[in-house]
DNA sequence: GTACGTGCAAAGGGTTTGCAGCCGC
DNA sequence: GCGGCTGCAAACCCTTTGCACGTAC
């Protein structure tokens, strides 16, 4: 560790890796670096859209992306249609979606007032929380303006 | 209408049906009355099971279901698995799901002070909001006990 | 050298669709 | 009778898997 530097995602994969008995090939390391590298919502084919310039298979990015929730890097989102989402974790803080029906466009929030909330309602079930999703559906203020004109 | 007598969801699938300009058909009856008849939250294949006495296929199914989610009486709901979950929304009041990762079982909650805070955020950001969706993951108390005695 | 990792192609599972015949209206 | 509905099989899409070869350690 170099002063009070936080490790970086990619030291913290590989850590679990060994952790695991795996290894770390190149491969990985150019996957994490790419999750990594924006601050998005992307699918598998995006991040092989990504990863383009390389001989990565589509394969391997599943199984990559697979160890990445595993090791809790990463987290699956649901975003209303029908396949996978990821998002990484990492340095960011827990958040909910907006999700606009017109558009698709993604907005993140965070209210702990709504944290509570959740969390509340877990315990009154006896439930012990591991995570939660909120995703709410709607129109944005220009998907609106635009259906009015219409 | 007779009397005060609420219309069935039936009598309101017909209705929407009408309004579409499409046909009343016994496999549609037969999969509505399927649909409001339990409580629960059920895929395609479990619908196609208790309707395995007709000759109803999974294609029918489907299609039907679409229609039933077009017309506000179903909705899909994402139990954290990959495929898609429907509920029957008629005469149900909106609810939450905690979903225990042990077991599976889905408990359904309604909590004013969660509704409201997430309008709150919808307004904040200056969504309409349509609808929303939130699931809470976490070990029930039954798990918990099981998993601590191994 | 021995796992483990990878690309490829094929399989898998859930869902959708094209088509020819059937049925509601 | 016309247009919509249906079952069937095939197609589809995303994801997973089997296998033979390649690579980390």
């Amino acid at each position: 560790m170099v002063g009070m530097q936080r490790d970086s995602p990619i030291q913290l994969f590989k850590r679990y890796l060994k952790a695991k008995g795996l290894n770390i090939t190149r491969s990985r390391e150019r996957i994490v670096e790419e999750v990594f590298k924006t601050h998005e919502h992307f699918d598998a084919t995006d991040l092989w859209a990504k990863l383009r310039d390389t001989t990565i298979s589509l394969s391997t990015i599943y199984r990559t992306l697979s160890l990445l929730v595993d090791s809790g890097l990463v987290r699956e989102v649901d975003l209303g249609d029908a396949h996978i989402h990821y998002e990484h974790v990492f340095g960011r803080r827990h958040h909910e979606h907006l999700i606009c029906v017109g558009c698709g466009k993604v907005l993140e929030f965070f209210d702990r007032a709504l944290e509570e909330q959740v969390l509340e309602m877990a315990e009154r079930f006896d439930f012990q929380q591991h995570s939660h999703n909120l995703q709410i559906f709607g129109l944005c203020r220009e998907c609106r303006e635009k259906g009015a004109e219409e």
